[in-house]
DNA sequence: ACCTATTAATAATG
DNA sequence: TCATTATTAATAGGT
């Protein structure tokens, strides 16, 4: 709907790419309101602009449709509407998102946990010294906990790979 | 863009709110998905109908966007525009939320793994005979593999945590 | 940013 | 829910 048609494949220009962007954004968060207020329902957008930007639209604000959604699953006291959510498919999908995420926020880790000590290096003399005993304490017994945390997760994420190949390896249904 | 003009506002008759709903949600992830292809970006919608059920939209996926939006961070790959996220705040506060997502996706975890199990407890007979002997082998390499980088990621988090703590408890620059 | 010719979405209807 | 279509709304290209 402009001057021309256009063909829905990604503008090579990049200020072009930034219009289209910034005008087609605005337009889909006006039409999320009017479905908002129209029909009453909840809605949350997040998008991140070409360069990496983020912008959401929320209504009535992003974090709690975004909680909602991902908590979605358990709650087993309001038996209704809900039929999705429960095939095998579906679980095993959640599964694999589960385990992509998690790499990526392993590597992640890496890269921050790096930076991090670049700084420090940079800086001179890392504050280890000033702490308290009573505080290095807690600090040992709250890193424990951490560390058996994800020895047990270490265990599911085990089983979980071990289902999700075998899903895959199966020829369905 | 109708027969007619109509007002935003809410739609009261219940049947012809699900109908607009129905036919403006599609017509919202249509343009979302456009414009993820068009100026190609990642972009999330979710939406609960008036009934309450959700829907949602993501390119590539939904629970990807929506963590690295509730994450607030930027792609570091590309290596331009931005200038902030250097500082030590900046990457204290980063790690702290990816240690929170680990945290949550920890539990997510275990309740998606049980789902399974349930699942496959109800089946009856589970798969794992019909494993040929390299697939087990290739599997136990694998899984032998995401446990060496879980144990490595557990070490990363203490330290990680353990300069978490220590810049809290500092009184600030 | 603004303009506007043109296309795309959709409200009402069957 | 699906199809049609008169009408409005979004927007592509240009200034």
């Amino acid at each position: 709907m402009g001057r021309r048609k256009i063909e829905i494949k990604m503008v090579t220009d990049s200020g072009t790419r930034q219009v289209t962007f910034s005008k087609r954004r605005t337009g889909l968060f006006k039409k999320a309101n009017e479905l908002a207020i129209l029909c009453a329902v909840q809605i949350a957008i997040i998008v991140f602009s070409p360069g990496g930007k983020p912008f959401s639209f929320g209504h009535p604000n992003v974090e709690s449709i975004v909680h909602r959604f991902l908590n979605r699953e358990n709650t087993p006291d309001d038996a209704g509407s809900r039929d999705e959510s429960t095939t095998d498919d579906n679980l095993n999908q959640r599964l694999l998102d589960l385990l992509k995420r998690l790499n990526a926020e392993e590597k992640r880790g890496e890269m921050l946990e790096k930076a991090l000590k670049a700084k420090r290096a940079a800086k001179g003399q890392p504050p280890l010294n000033q702490l308290g005993l009573s505080k290095l304490a807690e600090l040992k017994s709250s890193l424990e906990d951490l560390r058996d945390k994800l020895k047990d997760c270490i265990n599911e994420k085990e089983v979980v790979s071990a289902l999700l190949l075998l899903a895959e390896q199966q020829p369905k249904k």
